[in-house]
DNA sequence: CGGAGCCTTGAGAGCTGTCAATCCGGGTGG
DNA sequence: CCACCCGGATTGACAGCTCTCAAGGCTCCG
């Protein structure tokens, strides 16, 4: 009989980055700022202190795609300690601060380090754990369906969810607008699937 | 200027785990077959060699979702390196072979083995990034301009994409239908964006 | 020649995104 | 104490889009 398991969409705190990020400089950024453009040498990786960063991979006939969004805990191009050049752009959209984890030493740091080495690797395969599971959940077409399998996955063993965040963050999270998202609770509530009370749901 | 940058949205082979996985004993499994089952001791990480295998996890309410559908050349299983228990079943939807790589022993030879575990790390991070972009191109609602997109980036300096499978295999990676791909490809060619000959696409 | 995949295109239904309007609770300045 | 403002929460209306179901056509191969 196969247990549940809690599964967080958002990434939880990068355990290893966040220890290399305690000794690192940080660097601050004001809304608009740019942390690295595509193309610069990689010097460094980052982690996400406060603030928001948008990475954007800009294409060949100029057009150009944002890649993901980088929030306070996150880690930010780690892809560049084993790439020679960053592959996007980093953007800051509010008024942010990183931590910066220069790449050099790092890596020689990394090399002769076992253990700091598969603590990274742990994390990254977190994250890829929690990015499957985010691309699987956009497969379910029915925001209905997406909503309450998402909410599954959030709680807990009574089946209780509570939110730390509003639904108007959540929903692009889901790849919803949040219209859909309230009137996706609204079907539910109405057919007795899940009860509301402010930030917690409890699901039937 | 930025320089357009390649990112295959199927993994490239696993350059690290292909080479464990020389070393390792081989497993067939008919369709149906089940590798290993949500709950169970965590005894090894897995290189689909051959076939096609579901990760399926279940959820509190019995209800199950696909977490990841992994294909020859695949890893399966990574996470498992740092987990005791399996977070989800793998079962094979065709016949298939994997090779199966014990995970104490792996794990004991990482502990010592910085370079492999970098290795094992720079796999990871190289599939946190197709990922990413997988996710941001499902942001991405028009099928057309998701379509258009995902051939700016595979295509070559000169934008021609060589497709190395059909239509129908492409369009569930993109989140489409077959149809929806077809019908895209025939208004970009009627806009003059692209041409078509065979399984090659000039973007234009 | 027949069949199996793949490719194409048509028609209709259902769903979500977008635009808009309203409500509500909390915080602020007068 | 009250008017005001702002962001979040809700709900309605509508257009546009993709999905699904269906029906051929095309090509390769036995």
């Amino acid at each position: 009989m196969p247990s549940p398991i809690r599964c967080p969409i958002r990434p939880e705190e990068s355990g290893w980055l966040a220890q290399a990020a305690r000794q690192a400089k940080q660097r601050r950024l004001a809304a608009g700022d740019c942390l690295f453009r595509q193309g610069d040498r990689a010097q460094a990786i980052f982690r996400v202190e406060q603030g928001r960063l948008r990475l954007v991979r800009h294409l060949a006939d100029g057009s150009a795609v944002t890649l993901h969004v980088a929030r306070a805990g996150d880690g930010l191009a780690e892809a560049a300690l084993f790439a020679s050049q960053y592959h996007c752009d980093a953007v800051a959209e509010i008024d942010s601060s990183v931590a910066v984890i220069a790449r050099a030493p790092l890596l020689a740091a990394l090399h002769g380090d076992a253990e700091s080495s598969l603590a990274f690797a742990a994390d990254l395969s977190r994250q890829v754990r929690n990015l499957r599971w985010q691309l699987e959940l956009r497969n379910i077409r029915s925001a209905r369906e997406r909503l309450l399998v998402w909410l599954r996955l959030q709680a807990n063993p009574d089946g209780v969810v509570t939110l730390d965040r509003p639904w108007t963050v959540i929903a692009p999270e889901l790849g919803l607008s949040h219209e859909a998202v309230y009137r996706a609770l609204a079907r539910l509530t109405a057919e007795r699937r899940l009860r509301r009370k402010k930030d917690r749901v409890q699901l039937i």
